[in-house]
DNA sequence: CAAATGTTTCAGTTTATACTGAACGATCAG
DNA sequence: CTGATCGTTCAGTATAAACTGAAACATTTG
């Protein structure tokens, strides 16, 4: 069972630079690193062996793990007569990314179309004829933007056969 | 002519609060706060301006503006007689975040595909069998959605007729 | 060409964020 | 109940990123 630093190298490469992209996607390094870890590892791995593997605290791995948790693209799992909790990777790819994609809407997205409704309800632009015109495009941009998204995203099943469409359709147009 | 903090408090609100999402954005505190400040501003504006209204240093607003450029969010004009640079956002608002868009791709998910694919090359997992199931099901998630994007982000106006298009018919599927 | 004005660069500093590790709480076995 | 094991929390520290401001550079004007 290894549990000191990565078997493959290609793996171990694979972390780190999941590991600086994280960053761009709204994890910080350590989740990221985390999380690739469970991309490449089959069995069920627990807090001490990721902290162990990735070189990080105890601690560090422990608020990683709650938070990825969260995202929903780890599984806490047991193993009988083992009190200790394992973790594994969510199975199912897309539904990872299903729940990275709404995650990150709710974060980068949505606060984005509430500020400018909340800007344009409560600002007078009346002497600033551009700034209104521009403003109400973008707030038609972002409701647009907001109806496919939530289309896409309303449920796993439906984001799934929805991309399936969109890959037939779209590169005709 | 104003050169203080902003008239509007709405608006300053606007700046700061686009500010803080700015860092999910890809953009700094700053260049966001910068945007934000062209967007709700009919007049064009120098870097001076900018500095004193924001309250950064000159060296910080000329490396944003700069940035900002880059990106193709904000344009260089000039007043005749005046050889001091201005700066507007972008009019179209599809534009800006049509380039907002491309970027983000180039750096957020371009890597991520050319890792996944870098790592299925070289990687063996002939003694993971779940590992090498799951990468490649991711392979072949972020192909299509790579395709989807590239479709989408080929030019600006395919994109913003596909935009259109993706509006009427996702919401009843 | 010198002076004036506007712009950019970058070494040093500040600030924000992530991370550590010791202390605590919970759970279980004996 | 007691000791042992495991997980979590959080105050303090380390690290990385952003920002400052002064100096260098560029451009225009007289």
């Amino acid at each position: 069972m290894s549990s000191g630093p990565l078997t493959s190298s290609a793996a171990s490469q694979f972390v780190e630079s999941w590991g600086s992209l994280g960053v761009l996607w709204g994890l910080n390094r350590s989740m990221a690193r985390i999380h690739a870890l469970f991309l490449v590892t089959d069995e069920p791995i627990e807090l001490d062996q990721v902290a162990r593997i990735l070189n990080i605290s105890r601690g560090n791995a422990s608020m990683c793990l709650k938070e990825l948790r969260n995202w929903g693209v780890i599984q806490r799992v047991h193993k009988t007569g083992d009190r200790q909790d394992y973790y594994v990777a969510e199975p199912d790819v897309w539904t990872t990314f299903y729940r990275i994609a709404v995650e990150r809407k709710k974060r980068e997205f949505d606060p984005a179309l509430h500020n400018l409704r909340h800007l344009l309800s409560e600002g007078d632009f009346s002497d600033s004829p551009k700034t209104q015109q521009r403003l109400e495009d973008m707030e038609e941009l972002f409701s647009t933007a907001n109806t496919i998204l939530a289309s896409l995203l309303a449920n796993e099943a439906a984001g799934r056969k929805a991309l399936g469409l969109l890959k037939r359709i779209l590169p005709k147009s």
